[in-house]
DNA sequence: CGTTTTATTGAAACACCTCAACAACGGTGG
DNA sequence: CCACCGTTGTTGAGGTGTTTCAATAAAACG
């Protein structure tokens, strides 16, 4: 598979109709990077951020712990995704971000995305509806933890990282890379590591799928989505949508 | 208390320096509501939209059935708050907003929407603001789901309403308006509807709140935010922030 | 005043957690 | 190349938070 040098523009291109001269401006906020080796902190809570961080590489995660020492992770960061407007638009950080795996980050600064949104109306809503995407898979997530069991939970965890994934080109036809430990598993799920580790016994040998040296085969997708209960009108998030107005 | 006639505005002006002009176009906005009764639905999901609806009065959530049956609360929207930018910016809805009592809800036409975000960037980053803030609750209700117990849940849960509902000026000292039934409690929480029975009546005797004839009651402030570990920096989203640049 | 909805209670079942030990793996240094 | 060590994965067993079922009480409604 080719991966694309601009996931971020990429990604927009594909379901807006962004006009050229907007990738351009895309292509050029990413010509930089970071890099970040793996369990480091991007951004910790309680930080002031007045960039906005785009992930170019690599795999991160927004997590939050408690004071008792749980932790819980709220979202996979994957290339293509905006990290956080909150140093643009919000004060502080009210959770962190850390890399899982060695990777790339693009640093947009808070001025830039104000001229962004003073001058580029196409390419601010095409951000917009990139957080409306990200606010979406949020629900999908809660509806997930409220109200299925750990087997569906994983099943639709899978399922979701494996169509966000292929969007970005970086999935094969039944695998792709997840560099997550069970324990980083069990932190998104809302479970013990004990019984993530169950779980995914129960999937592998029901032959749904495996995870192995940080990488996912899925064996039945057809199976997988029946348990995972996914809902189809929630893919429609990856429909192509037109932002010039009339 | 005396509630403002518009409640967006009036958010919006709160926490963010919205010049007057903006300030009007949102009067004009919400000049003309409809109203809906109690247990109906304002938008279904797979529907297309092509609106924004703005909460004027009362109170709505927005939901998710499952195929067995199962519902779960994904917010609750009290006036002040935009319902979806769906119908701008993506296809269909994938999930319901139902109104939880006699509510007005204003119409924004996508069109407008359209025209704010070519002529007006600081109203445009105003709300987009306040999808930020959303977003940040619904990390908290994640972290809520998925790694607090019932107990805790259902403090952390009434303390945010609390809080919210304090920011726009619909709730006394120590009291609000919760027009919810233990079922709606239920699917909000991700629990069974026993169980939420038994965790108010101890959240009861311990004197932290009541629940009670639509109205919640708090007791012991504390104590409450105590066993809610409630985050001060998820706070600070309802800081004032500043948005012309510079 | 009957009828429907909502709240409450008891008891048994179960999904999931905690504790605690051990096995497998991957890297590091000798 | 092997011994070592930390990390990650696996297993068993007992405990518990939460659910389910089912019945009753109490409000709310027309």
């Amino acid at each position: 598979m080719k991966l694309p040098r601009n996931p971020w523009a990429a990604k927009l291109r594909q379901f807006t109709d962004l006009a050229d001269d907007d990738v351009e401006i895309l292509d050029r906020l990413v010509a930089e990077t970071e890099t970040y080796e793996s369990d480091t902190d991007v951004v910790s809570e309680g930080q002031r951020v007045d960039w906005v961080n785009v992930v170019v590489e690599g795999m991160l995660c927004r997590y939050t712990v408690l004071e008792n020492g749980r932790r819980q992770i709220t979202a996979f960061l994957v290339p293509g995704d905006m990290c956080d407007l909150h140093g643009f638009l919000l004060k502080e950080m009210d959770h962190s971000i850390g890399a899982l795996t060695l990777s790339r980050v693009a640093k947009v600064p808070r001025q830039v995305v104000m001229d962004i949104t003073d001058r580029r109306p196409a390419l601010t809503r095409a951000l917009w509806w990139s957080t409306l995407v990200d606010e979406a898979v949020l629900r999908q997530w809660i509806v997930n933890v409220g109200r299925r069991t750990a087997y569906e939970r994983a099943a639709h965890l899978i399922w979701e990282l494996f169509l966000r994934m292929s969007v970005v080109g970086h999935a094969a036809d039944r695998a792709f890379r997840l560099p997550l430990t069970q324990q980083e598993l069990a932190d998104t799920l809302g479970m013990s590591i004990v019984h993530i580790n169950r779980t995914l016994q129960r999937l592998r040998t029901e032959g749904i799928f495996t995870l192995a040296n940080g990488y996912l085969t899925i064996h039945d997708p057809e199976r997988l989505q029946a348990i995972a209960g996914f809902n189809p009108s929630y893919l429609h998030f990856y429909e192509h949508i037109g932002l010039r107005g009339r």
